[in-house]
RNA sequence: GCCCCUGUCGUCCAGUGGCCUAGGACGCCGCCCUUUCACGGCGGUAACGCGGGUUCGAAUCCCGUCGGGGGUACCA
């Protein structure tokens, strides 16, 4: 069992979680439960001007609606705790201590002004701008001068001179020369342990044995890579270097990256738009994934079942929000109809249409009416207007203006004088004897068509020019309802 | 500038030398169904960035070129 896969995920309690973020969850999750594996979810919060408590509680809460169950982490626990980086801070300063006491690290006193006039005359030469290695081997002298100055020093990484590479989970081989990964620093002059730092350190420490992350990272990956040889000198973790994979990019419009300031990236803004965490998750990971067939309508346990690493395509994807919708409305169109009307339930009482406790008459009222609505509803944001009609009082329901212009026009008042006859007289008030009633007279013995009558009816009964099927919406709401509505309209 | 990644319909994905006159999905257009809108059904639209090779044969391999993205931090 000692090889057996744990990969993580590791999120900044930095703003918003955003699809990119959810994205990169979703194939390390993907990836340990296809490996019968362990998901471990850590927070990486050692930046303490930019992290915040309520983003780690996002956080947390939207990896429980999507439902990215992780086996080891926050709240869950694990051997290998705390998962909070920002309770790990005397790990991080002992392994930079062992990183300097055995050579890996040395201490640089330049200053940051100093770094940047360095490499700017480095550009000027055409060579690859980095540190210079100035202070790699400084004498005794020298680093007294320095501190003589008051110069705090930063910690900073020996990059071994020899070409690293490595077989990307997602790009293949890769490689990258010496000269064009300088010395970095680990630990900043206030002592602040860097990601640079904490991140392979935990890696190592929690025994993770695949990377899966952004592209944004790929550059990173030499020089974590050497730090891994170092902690295998030094004792950190078990002395393995995990596999890498750089998954592709989620771009937004045009032609950039999606990043944390875009609100269309906002996860919280499609959860409040009424997606199903089933319906992002499916779409989302059609973004660089997919069978290898054509099927694209799938759950996150069939994703599971089928994911394959080597699958991944490495060129960057742009989020396509006509795409995720149509995929959502799919699985809106798969739920049950209890399972829809729950969610719909929600989604009233959020908006106020239904109080916080339903009673057991509207929660009849919508299960009636849940199949009607099921599919031509693409987010459960639509659910209010489509459907608030039944629930609303008849002193609250209005017609939509716009709607009944041209439809509820002055020469249409007899048809519906009618019609509210017929409908006090009809003895079953079923969606079939009502269909073939009103098509009777109003077809058939008056002469109208039934697109210009049916859309007057439609309009005065439910108020809006599209709705649920009308002769359904009817028989729900009952005969006093739909005359009162009519009548109301001829008052005018 | 330097380094790295990447390049098939508008978008996402399929395609790893012949099954490709390039397939699916979303979008868009048209038709059918129909009491509106949807749903559903049917059909259409539309792509291998470019130039050289290699080969009997290339979207697939090689070289070049152009384009897109990222990195070049005491950010992650």
């Amino acid at each position: 069992m000692s090889n057996k896969v744990r990969v993580r995920f590791c999120p900044s309690p930095t703003g918003d979680p955003h699809v990119g973020m959810v994205r990169t969850a979703l194939f390390n999750w993907a990836f340990a439960k296809h490996n019968n594996g362990t998901f471990v979810f850590r927070i990486e919060d050692t930046d303490t001007s930019r992290d915040s408590e309520e983003s780690y509680q996002a956080l947390l809460d939207s990896m429980r609606w999507l439902g990215l169950n992780w086996d080891e982490g926050p709240e869950v626990g694990g051997p290998f705790g705390p998962y909070r980086q920002s309770e790990r801070m005397d790990i991080y300063k002992d392994v930079a201590k062992k990183l300097y006491e055995k050579g890996f690290a040395y201490h640089c006193y330049c200053t940051q002004e100093e770094v940047e006039e360095r490499r700017k005359a480095q550009k000027e030469k055409g060579q690859t701008p980095g540190y210079d290695a100035h202070c790699r081997e400084l004498t005794d002298s020298q680093i007294a001068e320095f501190k003589c100055k008051n110069r705090e020093p930063v910690l900073r990484f020996r990059m071994p001179s020899k070409t690293i590479s490595w077989n990307d989970l997602v790009r293949g081989e890769l490689s990258f020369k010496h000269e064009h990964i300088p010395d970095y620093v680990l630990v900043r002059a206030n002592g602040d342990p860097l990601y640079t730092l904490v991140n392979p350190t935990d890696d190592a420490l929690m025994e993770i044995t695949h990377v899966l992350r952004g592209e944004d990272l790929l550059s990173s990956t030499p020089r974590q890579i050497a730090l891994y040889e170092a902690f295998k000198e030094i004792g950190v973790g078990k002395g393995i270097t995990p596999d890498f994979g750089h998954l592709p990019y989620v771009m937004g419009e045009g032609n950039k990256k999606l990043s944390k300031r875009d609100p269309e990236s906002s996860l919280l803004l499609y959860r409040r738009e009424g997606f199903l965490p089933e319906g992002l998750l499916n779409y989302l990971a059609l973004l660089g994934w997919s069978f290898g067939n054509d099927i694209e309508f799938f759950s996150m346990q069939e994703m599971a079942d089928n994911f394959e690493i080597s699958r991944v395509s490495a060129n960057p994807a742009r989020f396509d929000i006509k795409k995720c919708t149509a995929i959502n409305a799919d699985w809106i169109r798969k739920l049950s109809v209890p399972e829809l009307a729950n969610r719909m339930e929600k989604q009233l009482i959020d908006s106020k249409i239904l109080p916080n406790s339903p009673s057991p008459e509207q929660k009849e009222l919508l299960i009636s009416a849940t199949p009607l609505v099921q599919e031509r509803l693409e987010t459960l944001s639509q659910v209010p207007g489509m459907l608030s009609f039944f629930f609303v009082s008849e002193s609250e329901f209005v017609v939509d203006k716009e709607d009944a212009k041209n439809t509820l026009t002055q020469d249409l008042l007899p048809a519906l004088e009618k019609s509210v006859k017929l409908l006090r007289d009809i003895p079953e008030f079923k969606t079939q004897s009502l269909h073939d009633e009103l098509n009777k007279l109003l077809v058939t013995e008056m002469g109208l068509k039934p697109r210009v009558i049916f859309t007057a009816l439609r309009v005065a009964v439910t108020g809006r020019k599209v709705s649920p099927p009308l002769f359904e919406s009817m028989e729900i709401m009952g005969r006093d309802k739909v005359i009162s509505r009519i009548e109301k309209c001829l008052k005018k």
